[in-house]
DNA sequence: AATGAATGAGCGTTCATTCAT
DNA sequence: AATGAATGAACGCTCATTCAT
């Protein structure tokens, strides 16, 4: 290894480490395998984090900051209805969330097993939530925007290749019609909730 | 172990491993374990089953049988704009999901990872979505029926337990907030498409 | 299986463990194996033999029974210094030993083995050799037959294929290279010895 | 084990393999045996080795590689039709392979399989003819030197001590009842051929 | 004579982790 | 900050063998 500092030693390992976790998953990734791909000598890796399951924990961590960082700016105006302002905001979102789902995919993964008690889902979720509008604070509106907002639209960028893959279907037209159908559901339903309130 | 017949082990083997995979996840989970908690002899596994991997594969092969079997009686009468008649076949729908909950998990699990070439999770949804209504042709209502309407649904069975631990949530109270939201968002954007035709 | 009674199913199993462990060596192939290329049921061979190892020893016995049995015909007659007769008669035993070479390479092999105490090839030599000429009693003369008769000759039905393709050579020139060589050098000495006595 | 240099360690490895393969057969001796002897912890022989075929293979390097090294001088006078001369050559050199008979012995094992694909043995046969006169270059040649040259040679090594006894025969009576026989055979058909050409 | 189910021990291999330097 | 060597435990899987029928 190029003696060029031990931050991007441990910047590259996390790298790597998304990477590989995202696709084979954590268990099936090993210590070996992060070690190949990242070029560094394995007893490395157990410096820079006591153990493997650190490494994840690293990574929700950065994940769980960017998203608490600088939030979006509200450029667009929101006009009742939604015109195509609301869709450039959810497709920017979408190309945002898209950077990160390598990560948030493990996340899911992780939250999926029934056995590990505490996930980090619900705090990415609630990150996620807030860049949109400030935090839910009733228990319907938490469900509403955690299982019909947040869960489709990070199942959309997970399974996007997959999906497109599988119906043979052009990534920039799925991009559209999940955008529509989001609107149609999940935000449609917002302004009714206001306009019932 | 005593001597049972084939089939009564063969299924025991299944039950305890879909049980250990939806806890941990399929690699997190060792035939060992397996072994242990269905009382078989290790070897015994693989007289049934060529390898761990084919366990698994025969839990989806099964799943997306039962669910391709008998269609569920349509007994409600779906009257328009949805009353209560409509909630009610949702939570039927979801109790039916969350009995197969565990291993629909292991298939989204499975499905999250980005090198895994094909997944059940495309076929399972269509058989799900089957037995609403009938199968959807357009792409664009692919894409609707999928993301904001399959999707919620499980990720609803899957995380119902873990988000209720995390809000501090009763799991009745929950149901109704989520069918609320379920049918505010999705159910009426069906409607609404139904409307602009 | 069919119902056409045990011998034949006996020797099914030998037959084809006498191929698979020529193939793959005695403890490479599996019982398994055997079972399945036999079609037999696995347990049905501890019927027929106490265990892997009293098949082997049920092929080594059988062989050595063969070698013991008839001698071949004297048609030929031998004529001084050796014509084309002796070098028919070669052919002839080539040929024979051919017919036998899967269980005589496995015996080879086995003999290879520092480990193990008593080997049947030494007792196979000795038939083999009395085929030929009255069995040797002196020391001399049974190295002189085991090292330069018996070895090349079951060297060469053992690995003529296999040098064959490695040489790039016709299997029918082989024959004839290794006849005349064998009796350039084995034969030859034979007459060399008697004209000395 | 103690932590010592790692090429210390991988030789011993080597060593204990060579010996056991030659003792059992390479698929007879387990990596826990070889871990046992060799005193060292089985991961480590897979940090070595890549797998268990990978120890073979480089004992069969090593082996071919010493046999390509430095030639034996030719101290001794060829004299024609060969005196003692000759014989203490030959003694010379089955002395040396004699060093080699665990490592050939494995090779002849692996050789006699019928479905491995290519054997070193060939190779083998070929530098150690080698160190004895030019390369042959005519395939009759060919297969004088390896089928009653080179192979009465190495079943002499490899078989000696259980032909010894089997037959109750002094170690160094065979090491002269073979050395003999084989000048009277093999060698002295070399000087026929030369004679007749 | 033949079978399907079952078993304990061991296989080759890899795991996450730690050691001394 | 970085490395090569080493480790104990566990992995998925197969072995030869036996059971009841």
């Amino acid at each position: 290894m190029t003696r060029t500092g031990g931050d991007k030693t441990r910047k590259r390992i996390l790298e790597v480490a998304e990477e590989l976790f995202s696709k084979n998953g954590f268990h099936a990734t090993s210590v070996n395998q992060i070690t190949r791909q990242a070029k560094v000598n394995k007893a490395l890796i157990y410096y820079y984090f006591k153990d493997k399951n650190d490494i994840v924990v690293s990574l929700f961590q950065n994940i769980l900051e960017e998203l608490s960082g600088p939030k979006p700016d509200p450029s667009g105006q929101e006009s009742g209805r939604g015109g195509t302002d609301i869709r450039e905001a959810l497709k920017e979102e979408i190309s945002f969330l898209e950077r990160k789902k390598n990560i948030i995919s493990v996340m899911l993964m992780e939250s999926l097993k029934t056995h590990d008690q505490d996930t980090p889902i619900f705090k990415c979720a609630e990150m996620v939530m807030a860049r949109e509008h400030e935090r839910p604070k009733t228990k319907p509106v938490l469900f509403h925007e955690f299982f019909t907002g947040f869960i489709p639209l990070i199942a959309f960028v997970a399974l996007r290749e997959k999906f497109c893959d599988y119906y043979q279907c052009d990534k920039e037209e799925a991009l559209s019609f999940f955008v529509k159908s989001f609107k149609a559901s999940h935000i449609n339903s917002h302004i009714e909730c206001k306009e019932e309130a």
